[in-house]
DNA sequence: GGCTCTAATGTGATCGCTCACATCGTGGCC
DNA sequence: GGCCACGATGTGAGCGATCACATTAGAGCC
């Protein structure tokens, strides 16, 4: 066995009182650099700040983390696997977050299962992030952590149902007033969470109205898993745009978001007479438009097809694409201002409809 | 102002010193609980696991980590916005990082420039990650990596050129012989990152097997951006498969993965009478498919294209995409693995080419 | 000049945990 | 019976930063 020295030299990286050596100060005034306190003299300043230059500092996160109780560390929640939405988001809300000094740590719950959505939520509380940004909520999520109301705060990416009460205290308090007792908001404070999000809402009425306005009186609709919160925005939308125009559906089903969901549901549309179909995403739009043209029956010509979010394939479809698109990076900076800043930041996001070659007249409407 | 309290009841979370006074033991014993040593008696755990349970104690990371100086956290480079494979990727080292008790970060790099990439790394670094994936490797970022040698051991989810040395050294230790030294490899180790792909030299040859096999001859190349490994590697596979056949290419272009960039890009290769296309991603073939849908050129009668990744919406293009197929999620796995575990892992994950519909025999050929 | 006030800096304690080492019993062995 | 080894537990130190509280040195004013 070999016997190893533990090299006498520099084993270890060096801390502040290095730095504070090396420059001839004490260690707090070090400190003081790290986190510009006003009161220090800017030779003394640029004296530390050569010496840890010079030793190569790196400050120990750790080491602030245990004594400041910030983590400085922001929790995503996803459940999404690959999707170009929520990826968007994430890496905008990454972007951000780094910009104002937090990192962002991700858990993905496999699933809907409540026991990883459990696992991942509590994986993030053990690091002790201090906000959580739900990227894909279904209600079960929101659910588990209301009921286990860690003193975490959180944000939901999307439109929540009921908007509650305690989304004013659920921003962190900014850099310099961080008092420790906001720790442990135990009153049971912050149940419901403040959510940022496109108005799915408002972005389902624009497409259905644009089919409607065309002519359209057989609307169908193909709408998301019932448990997720977009999806039944986006169906409520619809719903509601119908109303207004006295209309009513031409059929709805419901896909799990996937091109082959759409794929599979559309015989039920073409059986039930629907000259246009509404789909609470593109890529479930795109199934519809594989179905479509193995059915004979022409796009736009023998069917209208709109999708939702505008992912940047959906303009190469063929047809092109007629669909909402959604700001998704944008979604994802205002959930993170939300998070950190209060209540105060901007809500929503506008959805605006992009017309392309898959929506025309019906065939032979009125 | 109003004057506040501080609380004297449970003002702070749970310490190991409560725990330990609850269960009338000392706070090594506790500690002793939490990392399973095993000369605890049964008896004496439970009274603990009982006490932890009653005060919802949670131990804190970052106290642990400092006085270890292990911080069990593993950081993500990614250069993608939200593209499906990278996504798929991350969502899966992630999974498996959890698994095996650690967290992840992650930090997105704007774009291929340095300053952007420089940052995320200093940012990864500044955490003190124990180690980073690599997600969309530009050689830029390896070079980055390189150049800082911090003795952080980084493992690419691409293939690389130039398979170094320094593999071997690169693994974390496992769980119980961490020694502290190890966190000072400055001794220039680890130059070059071992690799973990999908081997995509391979995939692009089997891409272009299968046009060449239908009888094709005037084969073209839709490149990725000749900064990312991925690219040139498809590209010279692509290239060597020709090459062994005696063909020599229909035009070589290049794209920036998107599909815009597809379309744009076919009219060189109708212009240069390539009678297929092998494009390096799915998204850039659906712009293909879309360019020569304008064009009036009937695929596959006309064009044959082949894609590159098997994105869950190919097999919905129009016509369905024939397709190199990519486990990211595999990829992602092995990544992780290697990274732990060191250079015994798999290397490289076998692409299988999925055919469909939008490759055929060409039109008049010999 | 002597006083106070503030800017600039230093000293010691502390965060929550693990590490190294000390202590105590108990069983096995000669 | 005495000794040793080992299992089970306790004690104190220290990780690297910040915080609360000294301390010092000028500046401003009467």
């Amino acid at each position: 066995m070999v016997e190893r020295m533990p090299e006498p030299g520099k084993a270890r990286a060096a801390s502040v009182f290095d730095v504070a050596k090396a420059a001839g100060v004490s260690h707090q005034t070090v400190s003081r650099v790290l986190n510009d306190h006003p009161s220090v003299r800017p030779a003394t300043r640029q004296k530390v700040l050569d010496a840890m230059q010079a030793l190569q500092y790196r400050p120990n996160l750790a080491a602030r983390a245990l004594v400041t109780s910030r983590s400085r560390i922001i929790g995503i929640l996803s459940t999404a696997g690959g999707e170009y939405g929520p990826a968007s988001s994430v890496a905008a809300i990454e972007a951000a977050a780094r910009a104002r000094g937090y990192s962002v740590n991700i858990a993905n719950a496999d699933g809907v299962e409540q026991a990883s959505i459990d696992e991942a939520v509590e994986h993030l509380v053990a690091l002790s992030v201090e906000g959580i940004v739900i990227v894909a909520p279904q209600p079960q999520v929101l659910a588990t952590l209301a009921a286990h109301s860690f003193g975490v705060p959180f944000v939901t990416l999307q439109a929540l149902e009921r908007a509650g009460a305690g989304s004013a205290d659920a921003g962190l308090p900014d850099a310099g007033v961080a008092g420790p007792e906001m720790r442990t908001p135990d009153a049971g404070a912050g149940d419901a969470a403040p959510a940022v999000a496109v108005d799915q809402h408002l972005g389902a009425r624009l497409a259905t109205a644009h089919l409607a306005e065309l002519g359209h009186t057989r609307i169908g609709h193909l709408a998301g898993p019932s448990d997720w919160i977009d999806a039944t925005s986006r169906l409520a939308g619809f719903e509601a745009e119908l109303a207004a125009r006295g209309l009513s559906p031409a059929g709805i089903a419901a896909g799990d978001w996937s091109s082959d969901s759409g794929y599979a549901a559309a015989s039920a549309f073409f059986a039930a007479g629907a000259t246009a179909v509404f789909a609470a995403n593109d890529q479930m739009a795109l199934g519809l438009l594989h179905a479509a043209q193995d059915a004979g029956i022409p796009v736009p010509g023998g069917l209208s097809v709109v999708g939702f979010d505008d992912t940047p394939e959906a303009r190469h479809y063929l047809p092109p694409l007629t669909t909402v698109r959604q700001d998704f990076a944008e979604a994802g900076r205002r959930a993170l201002a939300l998070l950190l800043d209060g209540a105060d930041a901007a809500p929503s996001v506008e959805p605006v409809l992009v017309v392309r070659a898959s929506t025309a007249a019906p065939a032979r409407a009125s």
